[in-house]
DNA sequence: GCCCTGATTCGACATCTGTCAATATCGACG
DNA sequence: CGTCGATATTGACAGATGTCGAATCAGGGC
C-alpha cells in the first residue's frame, strides 16, 4: 500500500471534491473504510483509542462484546490488515494500538468544501468553483 | 458488558478515542463507513463532489465506469440510504450532490489524538504491517 | 516435561453484497 | 397517444463476510 498522498503538491482542499479518485487509490481507500464500516470493528477501535496508553489487550477489549473470542481475534486481524491498528506480544498477552496516521489519513480524505465548521447552513447554493 | 459511563460532557477530542462508542453512535457510524467501504462508492461521492456545480447527473458519471447502469444506480442508491448522498430530479436526469454535513461528521469521529498533534507514546515504529 | 491460560487459525455455516439482464417507471417530445 | 431516452426496480446468482465451535499455537508456572 501507498500511504504517501497526503501531502498533495499544493492541494489546498481534499483530493476528493478536487477531482476524481484514481481507481488504484480508491480501492486503497475502501479498505480502510470497509474496515471501518462494523459496529464490532468501530467499537473495537474506539476501545483501544481511548483505552489507558493508547493500547489495549485482547482479553480486556472482548469482555465488551458478547461475541466470541475468535470473531473478536478475526476484527482485529481485520483492522490490521487494514493498516488501522498494529500489535505486539508481551508474553501471554498480546497488545493493540491504532495507527493515528492512518485514522488522519482517512478523517483528511473525507474533509470536503465543508471544511471543519458549517457556517452557512442553507447548503442550496453551491459554492463550488468550476 | 458495563461500559465505563460517560466521565463528563464536554468533549474536547474526537470521541473515538475519548470513551468508546456506543453500540447505538457505533451502529450508525458503520452504515456510513460501509457506504464508503467500496472502491465504486468512493469514486462516485468523489466524481460528484469534484463535479462542476457540485452536482452531477447519472448520464454523466455513469460513463466512467465499466459498470451496469443498474449497478451504478444500486451504488448510488447505497449512498443515499447512509446519508451521504442526496437526489433530485429534474425533467429527464436526475442530479446527486453530496451532503457534507455527512462527511464533515465521519471526518471529526475519525480526527483522534493524531490530528495535528503528534503522540509521543506510540511513535516507536510508523511502519504499517505487510 | 506437563498443564493452564490467552490468542490465533481452521472449517463450516447462514447471511449479506456486488453484479448483471430484464423489466418497469418517469418525463419529454412529436 | 405513442415512442424514446434516462433511471430505478426486480430477480437471480457467484462471491464475500460475520459468526461459531473445535483445534492449534505461544508463554508461564508447576
Amino acid at each position: 500500500m501507498s500511504n504517501q498522498e497526503l501531502s498533495d503538491g499544493g492541494a489546498c482542499c481534499s483530493p476528493l471534491a478536487r477531482e476524481p479518485l484514481t481507481e488504484d487509490w480508491a480501492g486503497d481507500l475502501a479498505r480502510m473504510f470497509k474496515a471501518l464500516g462494523d459496529p464490532v470493528r468501530l467499537r473495537l477501535l474506539s476501545l483501544i483509542a481511548s483505552h489507558a496508553g493508547g493500547e489495549a489487550c485482547v482479553c480486556d477489549i472482548s469482555e465488551s462484546f458478547d461475541l466470541s473470542q475468535p470473531t473478536i481475534s478475526h476484527h482485529l486481524k481485520v483492522l490490521r490488515a487494514a493498516g488501522l491498528l498494529d500489535c505486539e506480544r508481551r508474553g501471554t498477552w498480546v497488545y493493540y494500538w491504532v495507527i493515528p496516521s492512518a485514522l488522519q489519513q482517512l478523517s483528511a480524505v473525507l474533509l470536503t468544501e465543508s471544511g471543519p465548521v458549517v457556517p452557512s447552513e442553507t447548503c442550496t447554493s453551491t459554492e463550488v468553483p468550476a
